[in-house]
Formats: structure tokens, sequence, C-alpha cells
DNA sequence: TAAAAATACTCCATAGGTATTTTAT
DNA sequence: ATAAAATACCTATGGAGTATTTTTA
């Protein structure tokens, strides 16, 4: 199972339309109508009523929209702290210190190196 | 994010190696080094160590473990449900009625459909 | 008739497999 | 020398875009 597809599900039950939920997504429509199809081909249910001019999930859609919710927030979740650390790690620290003294202030003990790399600006 | 990377991943935190992640997930070993390649250069981060013929994960790579294992564990929580709601969605009712009464005791009103298709067996 | 969703098609990215090379013990 | 991971290369699948058609209110 992919997320992406998860997120346009949660978006078309929020907005209860496809068109909306592309529109809210920065895709196309027929992204978001093909995306549930395979969904719907790969779980072997029908997870959308498109019948009576009206989109709503079916019992299973709403089954799997509580799960749906926990992976698409527990994914952003990820996401949210890897990128903060990726900020942690490509972040420079610049400290200005003199050249010559940087070895004294900041020697490089074996095994014993600094957590984040850092260099004189 | 993709879920599928996130399962190499854990696997290789598991057992602490490439090859047997490969093993047991039934893929071959270099999809799961360019996975795990991929999902590094996504984040902008580095995961595991390949250093000194020992496996292990860096400080980020521990904290994505933790996201990895709920995000892996909501999923398959997911596929459970969806798995068995397909499952009796799929099987058939068989009710043994006489062919001649079916159509009294279980009239098709116009709109009014049984919920699961049904069949005489 | 107008909207929303589905279908048709095309293209490109990427995931995965086999074969091979590199690396470290 | 061996075992494990990385790289190279190839193929096939599928995800997404544009254009178009179908459907229903």
């Amino acid at each position: 199972m992919d997320i992406k597809p998860l997120r346009y599900f949660v978006a078309i039950a929020k907005t209860a339309s496809f068109t909306k939920a592309a529109q809210q997504l920065s895709v196309a429509q027929p992204a978001v109508s093909m995306a549930i199809k395979k969904l719907e081909a790969d779980l072997g249910l029908t997870l959308i009523h498109r019948a009576d001019r009206h989109v709503g999930l079916t019992d299973e859609g709403k089954r799997l929209l509580v799960h749906a919710e926990k992976i698409v927030q527990a994914t952003d979740d990820a996401l949210l702290e890897m990128g903060e650390l990726q900020g942690l790690s490509q972040g420079e620290v610049r400290v200005g210190i003199p050249s010559m003294l940087g070895s004294y202030y900041f020697p490089h003990f074996d095994g014993v190196s600094p957590q984040i790399p850092y260099h004189c600006a």
C-alpha cells in the first residue's frame, strides 16, 4: 500500500469531491480518479459511492478512513521530524575562531569528533 | 514517502544486514540497497552506517525507526481489516430456497435490493 | 446544458531483477 | 578468499498529465 492514494482518499472524504480533492492536492483530477480506482482494486473493495450525483464513502470506505488518517498522520510526523533533523545536519555552525586557536579549543581527539561538522567562517 | 522502503528499513534495523533483510522480504539484495539509498536521498539524511563491516543505524536512523514502525503497524492494521471486509463482501450467503418461493420471500422491490447478492444453492 | 467523474492515450520515472564489481575482514 | 554491499544495466509497471467522453442533475 502506498501513502499517496491514502492522502487522496482522505481529501475526497473531506471534500466529498474528486475535483476539489485534486485541486487541494495540486494534481490533475484523473490522477485522483485512477488512484482511488487502483486502491479499490488492490483492496478488492468499493470505497466510494459514485452514484446519485453525490460522492460519499461506503461502509468499507468509512472503516478505511480511520486507518488512513492514522497512517497519514504518522507519516507527516515522521516527515516533520526528519525535516528538522535534516535542517540541523545541513545547518552550519559558523564559529568565528582564529584558525590557529581552533585546534586548541576544538581539538580532534580520536573517535571523539563534534556531532555537527564545523569549520571556521 | 512510500511504505515499502520503510519496511525494508525496519527489516534492516532488525537484522542488521541488507542481505538478511532482503531474504526476509523475498526481494533481491540490490533492491534493498537502492531503496534505502533513495530514502536517504529523499530525506537528505544518512540513516545507516555502512562503515566498519557493521550495519547499524545512525542517530537519525534511530529516530526514523520509531516512526517507521508506527507507520508499518498502522498500515498492517489497515490491510488486515480491509482484508477481513473483503472476505465478507466476497462471501456468498447460500440460502436454500425453492426457486418458486424465492420471489415471494425475497421480493425485488424497485430500489430495495438485498445488501448482499444472493442466489439459491 | 453544465458540472463532475471516468476513460483513452502518452510519456517518463522508478522499482526490481540479474550480473558484476568493490570493499573489508 | 569470502561474504556483504554497492553499482551497472535492462525491463516493465504505473503514476500523472492533456484531451476527451460519459453521466446526471
